[in-house]
DNA sequence: GGTCCGTTTGGAACCGGTTCCAAACTACGG
DNA sequence: CCGTAGTTTGGAACCGGTTCCAAACGGACC
């Protein structure tokens, strides 16, 4: 990530690439002065005004030959502005300000990765904020980013609140919702309830009569509404199968805790779990219940963690693109800081992973 | 994390609270004009000159009157200092800098919060640095880093280069290394030596004599050689234990892939590998062929990832304290902000969990 | 050669803070 | 009542850029 944008514009011509500076000729030179060099000395040291350099710096009108003159000096220089002075005039940065719920999740890295190779590849630079999964944090972040002129903030939100609408309005700075959707703020999702219904056919196809669906609060729209109804949508389409809904938390311990409870009130022959780490606790408690995977009890869950293919039996899951959504996140958010239209809400695929979790019934 | 720090000394009288600013009563009452209050309003609408307001709000001497005229004006206003123009006369921020290979690691997660927690209660602010495992990157970052003029830099690296050094040395920025060691350069550790002791007597007291070890790169220090060294002294304390030493990444599919020959040409009763993804690698790759854990095969890890428990059978491994460690880290780096003498290398605790994936043998 | 237009350039103001210095005010001892 | 020291205050310069405006310049055309 880093290196600002100097480059406002494609223009070829004018505009000089603050690596080259930094790394070949500024090393090593000025020795512990790093940029301490002003644009006031580059205008001494060519013999012209500082507002001639500064023309230079931004592709404005500048002669062939000063070009040249400044040129060399910024060369021997290493040369670099100073930020603080930029933004200070400029009332905005080339940083986009990411607010995340917490940081060892693996949709969240996930995401936060595809967000910053993007935002490198387009000249931002990414600021993570992270928020504990505390709400009134993640309000502060809001206020916060915007007071450090972040160009605009991407909010993996788990819920977006009165407060958030208020403050995202407030702050007047574009924002970007990831994961999440609301009719009033762009939103990019993962496609929830057609996984949640694929999820859904893909187990009545396998001949599954008895299933048990365990999934989280519908507080989290996505995860808790949207995957669940998706589900019921296509067990609706299916006949003769049963569902028993159950709650637990993102937590796998809470999962581990709630299933053998699960297994011996409703003895479903499969469970759906709306995250791959409540499967995974699934999992655990299955075999501490002594049952067999799949033969006994088929497990699915979504997310396509990588460590959901390492697990015995490897987990049938549903995959989402973390890193590709965030990719397109960091796209989004960049066209909205150039005030180009864009759709309210984007959606990002998925597909279901066929793995060992599941067992063919009849 | 956020929230700058505004109140330099501990000071308790002349300091105003940014929190309550903004959310009390600059909310609402200037709608979209987030802090486009300058200190000149108000010293205006306090009528005194702007070098007062700052005097206030820095802990200068400031009257009686003054302090009261201004504190409410500043609560009427909702005013919060313009960060670049600090950070332009101050040529320093309160912000910590923080270099990651990846984002995507539970170690460098769990540092990462410990990191961001601690430093949030010592009123820094983090930013994360992600380079992807690329060492240009890397570098690149440093020199970011010091032109944003972070006050500090944590540097979770893998490997220490003589590029590193000079950077270190050119940008003139306290930086602290986390994970790796370095004789130049203020070094926090993971006690890997004496965690690679431990786990081999470990093993040994266990019963086992033919043991493989499943490492990775000698490149880096740490994990590739530290946790090594450890091991190999501890059995070379013991008594007939054999063992071979075998290398793979720090993927987990290439230690699924690695495994299986390792088992045809050693038949080790147990496999020690250097981390729990590895672990992870080798457990599935055990049951691919058919072995049972513990009993036929023992296998354990370094890390102490929370997945480690959840697998079947629940893993034996090494745990270090990656959130604690991250908050030492944060501690460590204020006070090389702060230029107070700190040591040369701190080392963070580690702890062996006992779980199901080790048999005794004899 | 003079006029006009477009490009290049320099000077100065400005962004919003901090800091230095000197002036004004206060209090206290002699 | 004055001198002196200490505190409070205002004014101005400064940090390092950007931007506006007007002046200087250069070429084309009449």
């Amino acid at each position: 990530m880093f290196w600002g944008l100097l480059c406002k514009s494609e223009e070829a011509s004018p505009c000089y690439n603050e690596k080259n500076i930094v790394w070949t000729s500024g090393a090593g030179l000025f020795g512990v002065n790093v940029s301490m060099t002003t644009i006031a000395d580059i205008a001494r040291l060519a013999g012209v005004a500082k507002s001639t350099v500064s023309r230079y710096l931004n592709g404005g009108s500048v002669g062939e030959q000063t070009m040249r003159k400044i040129e060399r000096v910024i060369g021997e220089t290493g040369y670099s502005p100073n930020t603080f002075a930029q933004s200070l005039k400029a009332k905005k940065t080339n940083i986009i300000g990411t607010v995340v719920p917490r940081l060892d999740s693996y949709a969240t890295s996930k995401t936060l990765i595809g967000i910053d190779e993007k935002l490198r590849e387009l000249n931002y630079q990414m600021f993570v904020s992270n928020t504990s999964q505390d709400l009134d944090r993640e309000i502060e972040s809001l206020y916060s980013l915007a007071k450090q002129k972040v160009a605009g903030i991407i909010l993996l939100a788990t819920k977006v609140t009165e407060r958030h609408l208020e403050t995202i309005q407030e702050i007047g700075i574009p924002v970007l919702l990831v994961g999440q959707q609301h009719e009033q703020i762009y939103s990019l999702i993962h496609d929830d309830f057609e996984a949640g219904k694929a999820i859904g056919r893909f187990m009545a196809k396998k001949g599954h009569k008895q299933i048990a669906y365990l999934g989280v609060s519908e507080e989290d729209i996505a995860v808790g509404v949207k995957r669940k109804q998706g589900f019921a949508g296509a067990i609706k389409e299916a006949e003769e199968v049963k569902v028993r809904y159950y709650e637990t938390s993102f937590k796998i311990g809470d999962a581990l805790e709630k299933v053998p409870s699960i297994l011996e009130e409703f003895r479903p022959t499969a469970i759906v779990c709306a995250t791959d780490n409540i499967a995974i606790g699934a999992l655990k408690a299955a075999y501490s219940k002594g049952l067999k995977i799949p033969e006994d009890l088929s497990i699915t869950g979504f997310g396509g963690y990588e460590i959901t293919e390492m697990l015995n039996p490897g987990l049938t899951t549903v995959q989402f693109f973390y890193k590709e959504a965030g990719g397109m996140a960091a796209d989004k958010i960049v066209q909205l800081v150039n005030e180009e239209e864009i759709q309210m809400l984007s959606v990002s695929d998925f597909k279901i992973i066929e793995r060992e979790s599941v067992d063919i019934l009849s």
